[in-house]
DNA sequence: CTAATCAGGACTGGGTTTGTCCGGTTATCA
DNA sequence: TGATAACCGGACAAACCCAGTCCTGATTAG
């Protein structure tokens, strides 16, 4: 199933939403404007912000920005930044943990061209590919105004 | 990190474990081939069997064969098999759980067009690709002797 | 100086995966 | 025909990993 990590998920949806206006945005904010946990919220950005994703401003007046445009943003370097570099499976040359059987093992090493494969596809999809193709008019960064939760009508 | 089950990366040295002669092979034999637990490879060929990349023979002198050869199993169909159908996020159509917040999630369904391009990379590459391209020396099949099971012989 | 906001790490609960086991069925061989 | 070897299918407990939360400190605007 090639789980993504939930955050991840989270994350672009953050960024996307960052996408809107100019000014910096609160982590509070986001939460409240995309519908989730301030906290987890603050913890994606942080995330983001570690890896030059967005840009932060301390202090009172303080925020997030994105450093770049969605357009220059691949979907992969997202997926890096929340969940570590792109491996498949366990058993690749930095990891932390040695495949136990190393010695038995007939196709050590042999997920790199895996991961070179899909490297490269993840490159090839930026935010902007994913922000605002097909989605249903109500959701096309539906400037909510009030919310606690959801408003946003569904689909 | 795109964790892949652990499963499936013993499915694919299972599978290249099964390309090694003619005769089918038992589940405990395979085991100690490969230096994995039997119960653990017995899963995996259940599996594997169930979706149609190895036969079984029931009965004494049973055991497993290969259905097709490894030129013709790209990668994507073991996972598929092991870990169900590829896809990224929890956030996809058909998924159990419908993403908690999704009238709010401006992005969902997005991740389509990023998981047709891993299935795309995934269907590139076959077994036969895994099985024994640049493994340093040391680990080309070793021909292991000592270490209680292992007789990997071949290549 | 005070308030607001980001930074960074530690902790815990829940969920998923692993690895194992058991009884049942099927087929070969003596 | 009986015994044995092997697969079949599901259920189970333990281990692991991740999500989400909280707390404390650093930084900046007013």
């Amino acid at each position: 199933m090639l789980r993504l990590s939930k955050l991840t998920d989270y994350a672009v949806v953050v960024l996307v939403r960052l996408d809107a206006g100019t000014e910096v945005q609160t982590s509070p904010g986001i939460a409240a404007a995309i519908g989730i946990p301030e906290p987890t919220v603050a913890k994606v950005l942080k995330s983001l912000s570690a890896s030059g994703l967005v840009t932060s401003q301390r202090g009172a007046r303080g925020g997030y920005r994105l450093a770049r445009v969605l357009e220059d943003i691949p979907v992969g370097e997202v997926i890096t930044a929340m969940d570590g570099p792109i491996a498949l499976a366990a058993c690749v040359e930095g990891s932390a943990s040695e495949c136990e059987s190393r010695g038995l093992c007939p196709v050590r090493g042999r997920w790199d061209p895996v991961n070179d494969a899909i490297q490269r596809a993840l490159s090839a999809i930026t935010l902007a590919d994913m922000r605002a193709t097909a989605i249903p008019a109500a959701f096309r960064v539906p400037t909510i105004s009030h919310l606690g939760s959801a408003d946003v009508s569904r689909a």
